[in-house]
DNA sequence: TGTAGGACGATTGTAGGACAATATTGAGAG
DNA sequence: CTCTCAATATTGTCCTACAATCGTCCTACA
């Protein structure tokens, strides 16, 4: 069996479903590998290797290697020169750093979003909420995606297009998904209780308690995340 | 004489120079391209279409196309499906939204720049920003020189490679490239006293100050840029 | 035995041509 | 003058081929 065959049937299980129309071939590779990275059904360091992908996905190199880079262009992939494509493995460093970053791009966005005047936007928020106000989330898997519902949402309300557009590049969700099991029911209740914090400040147009809050909340989250990677390493 | 061909005179000039080494082509095409726009040799809105650009770099459709996707990662141009690629045009709004980034991101910088204990790297920034002790820079060009250094000069100082590298993203030269012309003696004269500000915070270690400064120095800078798109539009 | 060097395979980088699909443009009909 | 539709320009994708490079194994030599 060729070296090729070994990997696609170790790495991609069965063929893909369905070719996608002209046009969206490339939308379909960055899609379906996108979710088997963050499904974590490919695990940090996997090899992507181009001629496997045209073969799992019947398409040819060309669109393969576009999606490949888009990859890249998101974070989630590393690409280098004549060696290829791997999962990206985030460092302790970058975690860090990362989370510094966001820290200060939601609590910018919460501030925004305090500030925020229009109505409908406004209403637009407190509907998209809701969910943090009902029981708290059983799992981990329905907790992230209140989660980014919820951040979605101060980033809706607060209306800053780029922000929300690199906000959505900062790999929260590779963080997630590689130090996902820190989520524990305790740590899940902390986290929605600092939601409705924040989203009380956002409606009370509190613009400096929505930023501390939601400073507050991101500093914590990142002290587990990082404690969790702690614990890997040793 | 065909379309294209007349869009290669029109736009593009002599041949470029030299054809890379291998494994260089695209960053090549990227820097020559990024190049021209940067310098308004491409304006705002010029069509990139693949075809006059593999003859101009006498190079192949592949390369091109991986450059325009990796600008477009920049946001230095807009690829629409089936429309190709043309020169970002900056709106009023994403010029202040990317401000408002900015300026967050850049006072984190500083705040971490006059937290850093780091000898030698205080060392390299007290080297790099020698430049700002000097007279005023005489000229626009000089100046955006000497401004780039300065801020990346915080940056390194920050010691966060994923900040630095987001901050590389936010097109500040682009939007300089587009609002150049405010550049009055006056303005630049003003800069440069904001930035030995910033600067002498930095070397007091005064984490507060250096942020407040870089805030207020950006706050302002913004201002000058947006009101200079306002005038243009009207 | 251990290491330096070279040969080889696997993989990526690029070229070039072909066709399909889509957007744009301009001519003609109403 | 406006609308419809065909011609054209351009992009999206596929295919094949070959050059360049990396990693590895294998051998020769100290």
């Amino acid at each position: 069996m060729s070296n090729a065959a070994i990997r696609q049937r170790a790495i991609t299980g069965p063929r893909a479903p369905v070719p996608p129309a002209h046009g969206a071939t490339v939308a379909f590779i960055v899609e379906r590998l996108r979710d088997d990275i963050l499904a974590g059904r490919l695990q940090p360091g996997s090899r992507l290797v181009e001629s496997d992908l045209t073969s799992r996905f019947a398409v040819s190199r060309g669109p393969v290697r576009e999606a490949l880079r888009r990859l890249t262009a998101d974070g989630l992939i590393e690409h280098w020169p004549h060696r290829g494509a791997v999962v990206r493995r985030l460092t302790e460093r970058e975690i860090r750093e990362l989370f510094a970053i966001r820290i200060e791009m939601e609590a910018l966005a919460a501030r925004l979003a305090a500030a925020a005047d229009a109505f409908e936007r406004r209403a637009g928020f407190v509907a998209a909420i809701q969910p943090i106000y009902a029981d708290a989330p059983r799992n981990p898997c329905e907790y992230l995606k209140e989660n980014a519902a919820f951040h979605d949402a101060v980033m809706a309300l607060a209306d800053n297009l780029q922000l929300r557009d690199l906000a959505a590049r900062l790999q929260l969700p590779l963080i997630m998904a590689q130090v996902g099991d820190v989520l524990t029911p305790a740590v899940l209740n902390a986290s929605v209780q600092e939601h409705r914090a924040v989203a009380q400040a956002i409606l009370d147009c509190n613009s400096e308690a929505a930023s501390a809050r939601m400073r507050a909340h991101l500093e914590r989250a990142a002290a587990v995340a990082l404690r969790r990677v702690a614990e890997r390493k040793a």
